[in-house]
DNA sequence: TGTACATCAGTGAACGCGCGTTCACTGATGTAC
DNA sequence: TGTACATCAGTGAACGCGCGTTCACTGATGTAC
């Protein structure tokens, strides 16, 4: 009766998904039309709204795949506490900075995501709250409920460190930047390990 | 000869840059259209060319303008370490969360300056490590220029958590980010000291 | 003091273009006989 | 096995609209006489 199968839909769906993710982040998402997003994915224009209600719809649903697909990177890391130390350092890379369109959403879209409608805040607060609570996990163990807060808090640090450095027109600044916000994560850390 | 003074065209050049500041802050650059800026400003769209050599040309001036403005509004506040703690009170605060428009251009802008023309990206770098030098000789009042790259890395934190606590749909935990924030940049302010 | 004039800040219509969205259609496919 | 048909993912032109930019113009002003 269906003419592909279930899958084949599905699959372009797939698609359609992962490339916008990756505009998103390189160019924005104002800054991306329906029709450069449809071509990335080897479709034209008319076949979006055969996916997705509108861009938004879009928007919340990548956002949303993005942090899903944050959370899965980093429970693939090494196992407690030194997982998180390698995930601050390959976070606040050079390598990671120069690429936004393969890297963290946070760090590309922040305050782009501040100015969105509802819906795709509550995709991201969902989505993001996931991975924190992911790794307040490996931070505190015992009770991971009360590591969200810090664990947040440095994430957000990150995201800001990670931003400047790619803002900033001069190279050398932008690298110490780097460097230093690894020590003052790590500091942090340390602290909340203390407490 | 002339028909209105010389201040009658830098009056409203002033004007629109300043309109433009607080539109950009709050709606995004991409998302501001000429239109929509010389209307703020009581214009029409057409003046806009005698201003400005193009929207770019305006971006790169805004952007310089609200660094300059944010240094003045440091520079007047209370002296020394206790100034900087005011500081960073005010910059996490709610109020300053709500109110984009009325705050800080790296807070507002920071990832769509970092996706922005050379020019200005020059334009914040410039601007922004005067802010940070006048941060850092409280600071470090012997070595103003050691603490450069601790205070660009502090500050990228704080520009971080006032967007991520913008970007959360879920205003108590939004709240939360703002005041862990303040206790971990006050901790590193503290340990900076110490070194 | 009153009138004619030159200046030029600002107007508003127009340019080609890309936006998000709609829709009549095409054509490759799996199914029915 | 071969042909007719129903399905429906994807096409591509079109919609009204706002974008950045250009330009012929208007009209309030200060100056000259």
């Amino acid at each position: 009766m269906a003419r592909y199968g279930n899958e084949h839909k599905q699959a372009t769906r797939r698609r359609i998904i992962e490339t916008s993710g990756r505009r998103f982040k390189r160019d924005g998402i104002d800054s991306s039309g329906i029709a450069t997003l449809m071509a990335d994915a080897g479709l034209t224009n008319g076949a979006f709204y055969a996916h997705f209600a509108s861009k938004d719809d879009l928007v919340a649903t990548t956002v949303a795949d993005q942090l899903r697909e944050q959370r899965e990177q980093f429970s693939a890391l090494a196992p407690g506490r030194a997982g998180v130390e390698q995930y601050v350092r390959e976070y606040l890379s050079i390598q990671h900075r120069d690429h936004p369109g393969e890297g963290c959403p946070s760090a590309a879209l922040l305050d782009e995501i501040g100015r969105c409608a509802g819906a795709v805040k509550q995709a991201y607060t969902d989505g993001l709250l996931a991975v924190i609570d992911d790794i307040g996990a490996r931070l505190a163990p015992d009770n991971p409920q009360s590591a969200r807060v810090q664990t947040l808090s440095v994430f957000a640090m990150m995201t800001g460190t990670l931003q400047l450095s790619r803002a900033l027109a001069d190279r050398q600044v932008a690298d110490a930047v780097l460097a230093q916000g690894i020590q003052n994560v790590l500091a942090l850390l340390d602290a909340g390990q203390r407490t």
